[in-house]
DNA sequence: TGCGTGCTTCTTTTT
DNA sequence: GAAGCACGCA
């Protein structure tokens, strides 16, 4: 018997000897299922099997790098690099890519990121003269994506009386017209997004019995975790995949399905011994995470749902704590609360910092929450927000190396044609995208032919586009053998990005540039490790991996003793001591936009599940009384989620005595007092934003904005009243706000000092004596 | 052509 | 609190 077996308890052993037929493991929360995967995965490498005939799909590429690692230590090296392990975009994209002339893209095919297909949806309704305020970007991209993971081509969409009906009735009849020119403009340019590499597969696998005939072969052992975040798209791969061998093992918790707002269907497991009717079951019930009241907890709460697998997840851990409430009377309060909490807790527990997590429903929370932390000192780390790739300056350097690499790619060309500035403005820009898509061209075959033909272009403006081609083709011919680092090294110096990027001293410049150089040597680390075929990466192959990579890919592990910040989606499949779960309140968590449909409620009370569940030993959850939502005080409802859990397990911790100074305070500080105003602002809206606030002070006396580059935290209280007179405040000059209110005059200087922050340089607040 | 300015809109979660 | 867009001026 293999000794990592007895590690096991008797159903997981099961499921990790169960090695033919499908199988489906139900993992509860905290159960072990990771170690189930791997091991099984191990075993099925000791029986003999070979690893490239295993495909193992998971929905992060950190979750499989981490399980790839894991099982290397148990199987060695050479064995599990052969695993076909990883994300179902990156697989399928690597099989795209070795089919994709029978589906007619090029090998080098781009991948668009939401932002690209964002983009392209706008121009397309802006050449259709469609009202940018009806078919807003993100609903459309939100339909075809939908109509994508279901298989609905532009084609059939078009010819689908139903979804044409739907649509009608949204008032956005012509949506089907943007599918299809969306997809013929992705095809033009030779891209993908990420749908695509799903939709796209199936049709391959469809069209091309052979080519699937092949993949059956090769992969005999088919893994699937979080199945049950797997949508149709997803789930008919699988199935074609699996049908030959039927050796499928899927994983997953239907309490723990989360994804249904992109496309997943909890359908899939709820039906997984339709498909699979010879299927074996595997309930791993057994909670090895938290104490006794936190599963309890959880399970009060899940409880509540109706669709579900029925299963009884116990702990045989300690009774432990029972959850604590925290009522906070502002956003900013429950956050400083929080802080304190952390440092006593750190203190009389003796955790670390990383011990702690503090978890919400939206990004747009952390920030406050950050500033707390900061105030008291606080280490504190990030997940998720703006990722890495998708800073601006990244972004553009990597559109050069996708234009390099495939010449066609509409939306990397757009981006970098005048980037750094060459002179060739958007009159001309737009006058060659015209002629492209009156002759259905790529702008780069389009700009080919500028020589021959007339299209209104100055012979100077041509030149400068051929100079720029000409930079890009130079590339092109030495991308695939030039040594990786170095070529992209020397794209960054030639295309002028590095150039502009260094001349720019101010902090948010020299951060660019910092980025950049992480961005470079990223490439030269992985370019430096040998891929599955045991050859050195080439420039090319990091390219087509970094489309898929996100924020977590990036990060080092180095900074380890922080408290860690993220949304509840994020922090799916990990586990902390302690964890605040913040700002529980209607129309928060759960979302607005979920509250009025019962399966979209149920969807969010299993992500309040899935929350209750990373904690080990203590739970706190928050809620503020008031909030502010776009520089408005809101007043705040309890969430209906608290009282969702057994009040046995739940009570109120009563921090606010500990608080109450600073309560008082701040509840002072944001109006409560009549006249009263509060004023900061950032570099780009100040002006804006004082001119919009003091429009509105005529008749009510609360303004206020917040500066957010501060290290200037800039709180004036002024009397409210009239607004006066001000200057115009930009790069390196003075704004001056003068104020002259009832009873009161304010004066306020902000300095850039040659910086693009802003500074208080000068506030005075007159009291004018009142007559009457 | 580029830049500054003012207005508008936007927020759920992400591969 | 931030980003995109359109407009107008140099």
């Amino acid at each position: 018997m293999y000794s990592y077996l007895k590690e096991l308890n008797e159903i997981q052993r099961q499921a990790v000897e169960t090695i033919e037929g499908p199988s489906l493991v139900i993992a509860g929360a905290g159960s072990g299922k990771t170690r189930v995967l791997t091991y099984r995965i191990a075993h099925m490498l000791n029986l003999g099997i070979h690893p490239a005939n295993i495909l193992a799909l998971t929905f992060t590429n950190k979750a499989a790098r981490e399980m790839k690692e894991r099982i290397a230590k148990m199987v060695g090296e050479q064995t599990a690099h052969y695993l076909w392990m990883g994300t179902f975009h990156s697989l399928f994209a690597k099989i795209l890519r070795f089919e994709a002339d029978l589906i007619g893209y090029p090998s080098s095919f781009s991948i668009y990121d939401t932002q690209d297909s964002k983009n392209l949806i706008k121009t397309i309704c802006k050449e259709l003269h469609l009202d940018p305020q009806v078919y807003k970007s993100n609903e459309v991209l939100g339909r075809i994506s939908n109509a994508k993971n279901n298989l609905i081509t532009a084609k059939i969409y078009a010819g689908n009386f139903q979804i044409r009906e739907t649509d009608k009735h949204s008032r956005k009849p012509e949506i089907y017209r943007i599918y299809e020119i969306y997809e013929r403009r992705c095809k033009n340019a030779g891209a993908m997004d990420f749908d695509d590499l799903l939709l796209k597969t199936n049709i391959l696998f469809d069209m091309h019995p052979e080519v699937l005939k092949k993949y059956q072969e090769k992969f005999k052992y088919i893994l699937v975790d979080e199945y049950q975040d797997t949508n149709f798209s997803q789930y008919l791969i699988i199935k074609k995949l699996a049908l030959s061998h039927q050796n499928l093992c899927v994983v997953g918790d239907d309490a723990q399905s989360i994804y249904a707002f992109r496309g997943a269907r909890i359908e899939n497991i709820l039906n997984f011994k339709k498909d699979y009717p010879g299927f074996r079951l595997f309930k791993l019930e057994q909670n090895y995470r938290s104490t006794k009241n936190i599963v309890n907890a959880a399970n009060s709460v899940i409880r509540k749902n109706k669709n579900q697998i029925q299963k009884n997840v116990f702990s045989e851990k300690e009774q432990g704590n029972k959850i604590k409430i925290i009522e906070a009377f502002t956003d900013h309060e429950e956050g400083h609360i929080i802080a304190n909490m952390i440092n006593d807790i750190r203190y009389s527990e003796h955790h670390k910092y990383s011990d702690f997590a503090i978890l919400y429903r939206t990004n747009a929370q952390s920030r406050i929450l950050e500033e707390a932390l900061r105030k008291k000192n606080i280490p504190y780390r990030i997940y998720g927000g703006l990722s890495f790739y998708q800073r601006k300056e990244i972004k553009d350097l990597l559109a050069y190396f996708r234009l390099i690499i495939n010449p066609l790619d509409d939306e990397a060309f757009k981006r970098i044609i005048n980037y750094p500035k060459r002179g060739i403005g958007n009159t001309s820009l737009n006058k060659l995208l015209n002629f492209a898509r009156e002759n259905n061209l790529s702008a780069w075959q389009a700009a080919i032919k500028l020589n021959s033909e007339n299209i209104g272009l100055s012979s100077a403006v041509i030149k400068k586009i051929h100079e720029f081609m000409g930079i890009i083709s130079k590339f092109s011919a030495m991308i695939n053998t030039g040594e990786a680092y170095e070529t992209a090294r020397q794209i960054a110096i030639q295309s002028g990005i590095l150039k502009e990027l260094y001349g720019d001293k101010t902090p948010e410049g020299i951060s660019r540039y910092e980025n950049i150089q992480e961005l470079l040597n990223g490439i030269k680390e992985f370019t430096s490790t040998e891929n599955d075929e045991g050859m050195k990466p080439s420039l090319v192959d990091y390219i087509q991996n970094v489309s898929l990579l996100t924020n977590e890919d990036n990060t080092k592990e180095e900074d380890n003793d922080k408290v860690n910040l993220m949304t509840i989606h994020s922090a799916k499949g990990l586990e902390f001591k302690n964890v605040f779960l913040a700002g529980l309140e209607e129309e928060l968590f759960p979302s607005k936009f979920s509250s009025s449909n019962i399966s979209e409620l149920e969807e969010e009370r299993r992500l309040f599940y899935v929350a209750i569940t990373r904690a080990e030993n203590q739970l706190f959850i928050s809620y503020a009384k008031t909030r502010y939502r776009w520089g408005q005080l809101d007043n705040c409802v309890p969430s209906r989620f608290i009282r969702d859990i057994n009040p046995d397990f739940i009570e109120m911790e009563n921090a606010l005595l500990s608080m109450k100074n600073f309560s008082k305070k701040h509840t002072n500080s944001i109006g409560n007092q009549e006249n009263k105003a509060i004023f900061t602002g950032n570099s780009k809206n100040t002006q804006g934003d004082f001119k919009q606030k003091l429009k509105k002070l005529n008749n009510t006396s609360k303004v206020s904005s917040s500066n957010q580059n501060s290290n200037t935290k800039i709180l004036n209280e002024i009397k409210a009243g009239v607004f006066v007179n001000h200057q115009r405040f930009g790069k390196g000059k003075v704004l001056t706000v003068e104020g002259v209110f009832p009873n009161a005059k304010a004066t306020i200087e902000f300095d850039t000092g040659g910086k693009k922050q802003l500074l208080l340089k000068f506030a005075k607040l007159e009291i004018i004596k009142n007559n009457t």
